[in-house]
DNA sequence: CCTAAGCATTCACATATGTTAACTAATCAT
DNA sequence: ATGATTAGTTAACATATGTGAATGCTTAGG
């Protein structure tokens, strides 16, 4: 964490022992889930180590919609944002180790801490910048193209979780996806 | 420019016109481009009055990304943040009056007066929530209902743009968008 | 170790969307 | 106004993806 947010903000020791101190260590076992659909995300989770899917449950469908790697930040990000109830759950893949803050918290924090405030401003952009970089591959390319680009950026995937996961993740039913890699 | 900001920040007068003054109004006319694609976005606009359509060529195809509508801000989002050659032109729907900003000017500005660095935590977490909208109709949704809700969202783009450029902003080819209309 | 459940694969068939082409209507430039 | 270009529509056919079902494989739990 301190690495993390070295790249973006300058702080004193003092300042990050504050700052970590509104967080609480947490470990979730596989398979457990850190959020639940139905309520408002009201907690920021900072990925130490493991990893997080994030689903919702569409029409009886299991849709997988994120992926949360290590060092770096991981919520219901929608939910997060506009205090509505949120329709993803999140849940470890595996063992996972995270920091956990709570949100009123964070954001008492970043009024005493103004320069903390950068976190959202990072965390927003880069969201940002995943989604219109998602929305792209479905706007316009097809399933094999977006299979491909989703190995080449993060080829760890494909050896953590089940394939009708990235299937969903990629918009199409686990069948197609099958179909696809038989093609290759 | 004042109403909008007014929702987001407490500012005095002066402050206000210190803001505004490093801004230029800039009249476009009818299909005047704002934005070019093959170099980094460095201007932010604020749409006056007006509105704009954000596309890029792909493989020859005019594919429109974006909508850029009235008293929100509009760039190439994508390189304004990265700093990368960018993809998209931004062109004048109809004629268009806008703040333009440098992107050099604004951020040294947030330098000295850092309450209105609010503005790009604004900006980025409304960017995410539109791209994550977009995003969650393409990944499960069939075209009728993207149709649909964009229908049901803008209905006013309907009588501002050619059916080709919704076609592409839905991710379908003119000739699909005219046979969903059929069947409906 | 064994069973039951869930997962990945494959197939046949259904549906949605793309492609090409022809036609018509609308718009633009002279 | 007139001719030329562009936009929208329709149709026939091609391709991509969904659906439902069958099969064999893996895995979790007793």
């Amino acid at each position: 964490m301190r690495k993390f947010l070295s790249k973006y903000i300058d702080f004193s020791e003092e300042e990050y022992e504050s700052f970590i101190s509104i967080a609480k260590t947490k470990k979730y076992s596989k398979n457990e889930y850190l959020l639940n659909a139905n309520r408002s995300a009201q907690k920021l989770f900072f990925v130490k180590s493991g990893f997080m899917r994030g689903f919702r449950i569409q029409e009886g469908n299991d849709i997988t919609h994120h992926f949360y790697l290590d060092n770096w930040l991981a919520t219901d990000y929608e939910s997060y944002l506009t205090g509505n109830r949120g329709e993803l759950y999140i849940q470890a893949v595996v063992d996972t180790t995270v920091y956990e803050f709570d949100k009123i918290s964070l954001y008492t924090f970043f009024e005493s801490h103004e320069k903390f405030e950068k976190i959202r401003i990072i965390q927003a952009e880069d969201a940002y910048l995943q989604m219109v970089r998602r929305l792209k591959n479905f706007q316009y390319m097809e399933l094999k193209e977006r299979y491909l680009e989703l190995i080449n950026r993060n080829p760890e995937l494909f050896n953590l979780v089940p394939q009708r996961y990235i299937a969903s993740y990629l918009g199409v039913t686990p069948q197609s996806l099958s179909r696809l890699k038989n093609e290759l």
